[in-house]
DNA sequence: ATGAAAGCGCTAACAA
DNA sequence: TTGTTAGCGCTTTCAT
């Protein structure tokens, strides 16, 4: 039986609403002798406020649930650490914290089998981590709760946050030319995010990442007056051997200098490659990735263009804050930057 | 303004407890009309129950809280996917859900950083996902806590869930041997974990799987009249240049026909080292990983050794759900036996 | 089959 | 400085 503030109340024999105005926000209002008094007690009898009568008082949960997409062929979560640490440390700046939940997209379709954090009221407001389209069902039931919703690493219309990948794809490629580079390639093998496509292509689509930081090279490449170069599956490569096609890119005509890798996917193949054909990093080939933080590959630390998945999470909560404060208020979208860009495995090209 | 139960009373002209007994439990009671009018009006109005009162009145939360460590270093989260599922799945049979709690370990140290979700009232019990040894300070937060809290991925005295590494390793060796396999090493080149050690090194302690696998390997192989062969960093590999290491396995003498290998990490840099010494796999060299789902890497779908991530969440939570229901009870540790192994990579030697 | 009354644990008025 | 009263939204008696 967990101690609520009546049986403090009965063992130090103050009224409760004393005992809960010291235990609250409200402990400067009492003497020093009371306040002790029911501290000792507390403390003692190792009591802790219950949050769901306080959140009923209050009228607010001082909770986010976290809607997340469940994905049956990833290993792990595609929750970077990054993101639940910056949801979390924004959170608890407000006393505020964080609940789960997951719905696989046959849940969304039959309609009985909605998670409770969507058929019940529990949280202030909804953080949407949906990676892929959002399917209809799912928008419905968002729209049908009534809670302020803000999606993260989804671009849409409006209450959303998402890494800024056309800027920092530009950016990074501009920082290779810079040091020298002019066969610079974008390298995407991964095709488990969909074929490259427009919008109007059938859900799933594509993560919005995949044209973007393919844009962002593009676009770099052409104002350098260079020919863009884009490995990609699905435009070049049918076979799904990446160190092959890692192996082509290599041993073929106008061998790349330097290579943007649109995933830690890329580089395990490309690594691999480098090393079958004989090449050193970074003085014969320089190989940089979108990730959301350094990680040893194969023996090399790579260098990364850093998602800023911390910083994502933090503004999200800071958009949803004002959502929860003004329901009514529609925010813009708000695109992240990149954070610093760390380049271990880069380097100018050998003159 | 969400919807109560009052304001349906008030619009359909029933009373409060009526129309909460008609969208709660005791719906049967009431005749159709009622129950008609009553469920139509709250739909209409978008009626979601307040998972707070309810909380307070039945006396229980409904809710499980996963108590996370926070790991600066991972690029993902040390969250399995699976777990999640099983978790989420588990808790979703019994109207539950999750909540999440991480803390880092310098929070730990000061005391007035404790997360919100250990410092107050909201769940029913704890799931506690400590991935490296368990400071003490942590142990004391949850006693002091007083709700019922299971450990997963973790061997303690009791209440615990945790994945048999033991018996896979040992298993999945013995089906290599009668494969026809002789030569099997055993590769753990990661060295994030810690050295490898005993029970009496400071924590953090690496992790038991580390101690675990090695062991079920050594012996499976020792019962089969052979000479296990660790390759394992801090025992041989001073550098942490994991190709260089893998090449020397694949070129020394003796070299393994079959590798196992501790994680994921350790294919990738395995998998180069065999592409450059041009060994054909599996029918050169077979590669085996503990992994909790099937992945391809650098183009190639690895053979695994299945990590049962979803069972250990499942079981995990029937164990909780006990032991929320007899506080008093001390469970026996629960190791889960390992799934299907798949081997993809995995062929007999080469005659 | 339905409603009246009471109460869960906490907090916010207000009174003393 | 402290206690009284009332009420958040819901559920559970127990009458009617």
């Amino acid at each position: 039986m967990p101690v609520t503030i009546r049986e403090i109340a009965a063992a130090t024999g103050m009224s409760i609403p004393t005992v809960g105005n010291v235990l609250g926000r409200a402990a400067h209002r009492y003497s020093e002798r009371t306040r002790q008094r029911v501290l000792q007690a507390a403390a003692e009898m190792g009591y802790m406020p219950n949050s769901s009568a306080r959140a009923i008082r209050q009228g607010r949960f001082d909770c986010a649930a976290l809607v997340l997409s469940r994905s049956k062929q990833q290993t792990h979560s595609y929750i970077p650490n990054g993101l639940l640490d910056g949801l979390d440390q924004a959170l608890a700046a407000d006393g505020m914290h964080l609940t789960i939940a997951r719905l696989s997209d046959e849940e969304l379709t039959s309609r009985d089998v909605v998670p409770k954090v969507l058929r019940e009221h529990m949280a202030d407001g909804l953080i949407v981590n949906y990676t892929h389209e959002i399917p209809p069902a799912m928008l419905e039931l968002i729209r049908a709760h009534h809670t302020p919703a803000v999606w993260v690493n989804n671009k849409l219309d409006a209450d959303c946050v998402y890494p800024d990948d056309l800027a920092a794809a530009s950016s990074a490629t501009q920082r290779l030319l810079a040091m020298g580079h002019q066969r610079i390639a974008l390298l995407h093998l991964n095709a488990r995010l969909g074929r490259i496509g427009t919008l109007q292509d059938n859900w799933p689509r594509m993560h919005y990442s995949v044209h973007d930081r393919a844009a962002g090279y593009s676009e770099a490449m052409t104002a350098a007056g260079l020919k863009p170069r884009i490995l990609s599956h699905g435009q070049f490569i049918e076979e799904p051997d990446q160190i092959d096609a890692c192996l082509g890119l290599l041993r073929g005509p106008e061998r790349p200098t330097a290579v943007l890798a649109y995933s830690e996917n890329e580089v395990h193949a490309l690594l691999c490659a480098a090393r079958v054909v004989g090449l050193e990093i970074p003085r014969e080939l320089s190989v940089a990735a979108f990730m959301p933080a350094t990680g040893w590959i194969a023996g090399y630390q790579v260098g990364i263009v850093a998602v800023p998945t911390v910083e994502v999470g933090d503004r999200a909560v800071r958009m949803l804050k004002q959502k929860i404060k003004l329901p009514a208020k529609v925010c813009k979208p708000e695109p992240v930057a990149y954070g610093l860009v760390s380049y271990r495995t880069v380097a100018g090209p050998a003159a």
